[in-house]
DNA sequence: TGACGATATATCGGAACGATATATCGGCAG
DNA sequence: CTGCCGATATATCGTTCCGATATATCGTCA
């Protein structure tokens, strides 16, 4: 059971922007991660199919000749049961081990709103935090029986680790500048946030 | 064909220091690397059979009663053949594009000659700057299209990136200060280095 | 005309994962 | 003493995802 579902979110938050076929689907998601992560042809294309199979999309009527390059194209439109499906897998609790789909849950933070997008990030920062305490008890319990290249490696992972943390503050203390001032609370200018 | 051949590589490089059950295995491998990759029996068993059925890796003969609790185990040695596949694995030229796999040939660096060493880390190093760039190329051509959030998440992928060049060069000239003087040089004492 | 690269979809085989099942052992609480 | 729990240990199932590869068409430029 490997359903991370990675894929399912991608697919069905690119096509709540707008309706696209297989290949386009693919750019663009390289335009919203970068390098961050690259979608190989052997899942995108079966996830459609899982999606399509289980009514999160449907194909949109094919027609006219020569709809551009490439020609045999088949788009793809979300449906209403793949809003909620997407509503559900962005909103779902839980640690989100994975960078990769953690990175795409933010990059669909616009559909969330500012207190569940905090929590959000504070889970996240929870699971960072209990990483770095495996860290350094791993540390603690091995660092004898390891050698250097071992060590700097742990070392190098901690580090990342912390980065990691400390960007989570930085998007966390964003969102709350840009939650409303509670009555009473005198609102200054130099507090704005251009997200 | 996702035979990246991390988990062979692992098992190798583990039961070429001593003979180990799978149990066993996976607690070196996570003393090795911490939480920074966390193998799950459902890769670890199979692997063992893969590298069985390959001849890489050989049952101990099981015997005497009570051998500590758990009792059903299968102790697995590395045969001749393991050797020289591990040898092929870790010294395989490539980019190297999975972090764990790389993490994993830095883990066995000491298995390597310096010179070979050195290769490899700036074989990576190339990679990641490669990778720098089309984070940069894919932002020049996509910033205005995406949002504040993607935004981030592609800043932060690069700095993160940034954080593993500069331990790739750290790494790199620990592995310069070791290598013997030319002739003709005069070492200084201060140049030591106790990785 | 024909070579070439971009566009587009599809499939295959295998690797890795998470979950779960099963069984035995040691320890210790009732 | 008994019963339960957690650690030890192996195994398997179903699914996801990947890399490689095949196939075909279109536009372009020599």
């Amino acid at each position: 059971m490997k359903q991370t579902g990675v894929l399912e979110l991608a697919v069905l938050g690119l096509l709540k922007e707008r309706s696209m076929h297989g290949y386009e689907l693919r750019r663009q998601l390289s335009a919203k991660l970068g390098p961050l992560w690259h979608v190989s042809w052997g899942s995108l294309y079966p996830a459609l199919r899982r999606l399509a199979r289980r009514g999160a999309v449907a194909k949109v009527a094919e027609n006219g000749p020569s709809l551009g390059p490439g020609r045999n194209r088949t788009v793809y439109r979300i449906t209403t049961v793949g809003e909620e499906l997407f509503d559900v897998l962005l909103r779902e609790t839980g640690a989100v081990p994975d960078p990769d789909l953690f990175a795409l849950k933010v990059a669909f933070f616009r559909y969330l709103q500012p207190e569940v997008r905090v929590a959000m990030l504070e889970r996240r920062r929870i699971y960072l935090q209990d990483k770095l305490a495996q860290f350094k008890a791993n540390l603690r319990d091995y660092r004898e029986r390891i050698d250097g290249y071992a060590l700097t490696l742990q070392d190098h992972g901690m580090a990342i680790v912390e980065d990691d943390i400390e960007w989570i503050d930085e998007l966390i203390s964003k969102e709350k500048n840009l939650v409303v001032p509670a009555v009473g609370d005198k609102p200054s200018s130099t507090t704005q946030s251009k997200l």
